[in-house]
DNA sequence: AAACCTTATTTTAAGATATAAAATAATCAA
DNA sequence: TTGATTATTTTATATCTTAAAATAAGGTTT
């Protein structure tokens, strides 16, 4: 989506297409009339960008609508079959991906579970391509057609001349992840953070459409959030912004699993829930799956369970504190609720959370802000890891022939 | 500077016209041919672009540079005496209004103190608008020549329909602050935020030089920042982003003026460094000039004073957890420490600050990331103020009559 | 001093783009 | 079939940028 301010005749071109696909992929199938009103350009313009566009595929007519009395304006989408779409989802111990069309409607899923021993990225390199062979088969789609592969990683990745990924858990410590997967895979790889790459399908597709200014909050075994400005993932200088887990919120606070203190993530992570669990009813931690046991945290909340009730309570109030720091410092309009643990305790603890916010955040930024759950569930990393190749396939300035009048 | 992507050919010239008035004015003067490169444009479009800006006056001739071996080089440079700007900052009891040239130097300043009984709006607006009057008299400087006069206040200045300034502390609560100065100065006013002033004015003559992304930090009673990302201020949705003061550290910690508990603004502010000292020495706190409690603080510590050497290590300390929020989720190449505290601290607990930083901060986020203090001293807020002036006048579209060739 | 060399800047000519207005296309209704 | 109406394409024109040619402004050589 970078593109630095047209300077040429010929730039303007670029811009123009991109600003038609781009509506068409965010806002459906639309007649020319409707997307010269929307992207305030004259209907000549319009026929002339849609025009090689329609030529090469990647656009088609895909019907009609009644217009107001005279000719029916013929309705232009983008093409699902032109190219496909592979999103990979990298979490702590399994990987998905998913096949879509450019339509971005899912067309296969393979998921896999890893144990923890297994964290070299040789390995997920290895289950990554025979993944993707195993959704081609299934599907029936050659890779020829498959525009690039999108894959977020629970880890911070850098781009700093080279494409680095950070994830202290498996320490991964910069590893060049994207050159390695390029060897094993002739597509076109794309890399990024699975919270900025849900924050994409969330703010194109899901709950913060509409919205100019989204944060997304990523709640599961870990923290993080994406940020979108002015319709833009904001990246910061070396793409590691929006990394909210190990802000501080309690200063020599509960210690977090990267050797610090007070770490959102210590309070507001599956561990952490249930660390306030367990602080409350005296017992010890158990490890094993966090799944079923915030599960069943929320279950016993429902049941009436105090405990329960408070941890959550303790859970929402905690949250609070944190999306009031990211709404203080962010000042979005929307802020998304997603990950699996947001998703578990969302609806619960909501009304709690709003009150929190509206607490701890300033008047002004709190005033307007939208609190809502994200509308992607699992899928959620793997379509917004599609989404990172969409973008590429929107801003690439792929060469078309120039139309020829006459 | 707010610009949407050229559409039609028109607009070209416009994006052109203003990238090679911002280089002028932050680049300093420089030859047709080295616009050129820096542009990226061809000579003939520079010489079509500012052809029409010399005849208009606002570029200037300013010598020639030797060339190599052939015709020496002209120079162009913004024309100082084209336009005036005014800068004005008001403070919590002071304020203080500058006048500047286009070149952004300073040709005179007006200084008043106010006193807190006095903060009624009415009574600001009075302040300054004798004081604009004060300040053309001194310099001889005719109100016509004045581009526009910049506000930076301490408050959140919300875009939102209209122009509105919310400042709890004097009991302004989304007060139309603009609309009531615009009735008294027959001069287009602009108004923001006293931190993003500031970074403006870093970022663009500054500690914040060169790096696209910068988060100024504004240390002083109260405590604020201003991002810059991609070269341009962060704003959000409604211009109240940045509000770092008000940000949690210590959950349940501090009781902070603003209500709440646990702002960094508690922990970090003037007030907030005085309770630390007070809660080391055990004596109650003084009420009275901050200022010179501050300055008292410090050379106590560098005098050897235990008590206030463990202050401002405290302070550091807290400061290293904010500043380290500030950069996990902003991802800035630099930190710009000001205000009148961060000044008057900054060189005592750099070192600390520094290490804590790198402690609390995300090893991607803080690895690359410089930390200094602000070149403006007792002047960054007017100097911003007077940048969001220029900021306008970059962008405005003004008419120019067109070069006509032969 | 005139001729020549070199580099900077302007002018010219060509190519690309956008828009407004005119022309054409596609539908419905009489 | 003819009109009426609205959608889309084509045409004609105005801008803009650029590459290349021309000119300007110095120095150096003869």
């Amino acid at each position: 989506m970078k593109f630095s301010a047209p300077k040429r005749t010929i730039e303007l071109r670029q811009t123009n297409r991109q600003a038609i696909l781009r509506l068409l992929m965010l806002g459906g199938p639309m007649s020319r009339l409707e997307l010269g009103q929307k992207t305030g350009l004259s209907m000549g313009t319009i026929t002339n960008v849609t025009g090689p566009l329609l030529e090469a595929g990647i656009l088609r007519e895909t019907g009609t609508e009644e217009s107001e009395g005279g000719r029916p304006r013929s309705i232009l989408g983008i093409n699902p079959l032109y190219g496909y779409l592979i999103g990979v989802d990298v979490g702590e111990n399994h990987i998905q991906l998913e096949l879509f069309n450019l339509s971005l409607e899912k067309l296969g899923t393979v998921r896999r579970r890893l144990h923890s021993q297994e964290n070299l990225p040789e390995v997920y390199i290895t289950e990554i391509a025979s993944g993707l062979d195993e959704l081609c088969a299934a599907t029936g789609v050659l890779q020829e057609k498959i525009l690039g592969m999108g894959i977020g990683v629970p880890g911070v990745v850098e781009h700093d001349g080279q494409v680095n990924v950070a994830a202290p858990m498996w320490a991964w410590n910069s590893i060049g992840f994207l050159a390695m997967i390029e060897r094993q895979i002739s597509l076109p790889v794309y890399i990024d953070n699975g919270a900025k790459a849900m924050a994409l399908a969330e703010f194109w597709f899901g709950a913060g459409r509409g919205a100019q200014d989204v944060v997304v909050a990523l709640i599961g075994t870990g923290i993080g959030a994406g940020v979108i400005t002015k319709g833009e993932l904001y990246r910061g200088a070396t793409n590691s912004a929006g990394e909210w887990g190990h802000t501080k919120i309690v200063l020599d606070g509960r210690p977090c699993r990267c050797g610090s203190q007070g770490c959102i993530e210590a309070y507001a992570g599956a561990p952490g829930i249930l660390a306030s669990l367990h602080e409350l009813n005296g017992t010890a931690m158990v490890d094993g799956e966090q799944f079923n046991q915030i599960t069943k945290l929320v279950e016993d909340c429902r049941n009436g369970d105090e405990d329960s009730r408070q941890a959550l309570q303790r859970t929402a109030r905690y949250l609070g504190a944190g999306i009031a720091n990211l709404a203080n410092l962010f000042n979005p309009e929307r802020v998304v609720l997603g990950g699996w643990v947001g998703l578990m305790i969302g609806e619960t603890i909501m009304p709690n959370l709003k009150e929190y916010v509206r607490q701890y955040a300033l008047p002004p930024s709190s005033a307007r802000l939208e609190i809502m759950l994200c509308q992607f569930g699992q899928d959620a990393i793997c379509t917004g890891a599609a989404c990172l190749v969409i973008e590429e396939f929107l801003s690439a300035n792929q060469k078309f022939s120039r139309r020829v009048a006459g």
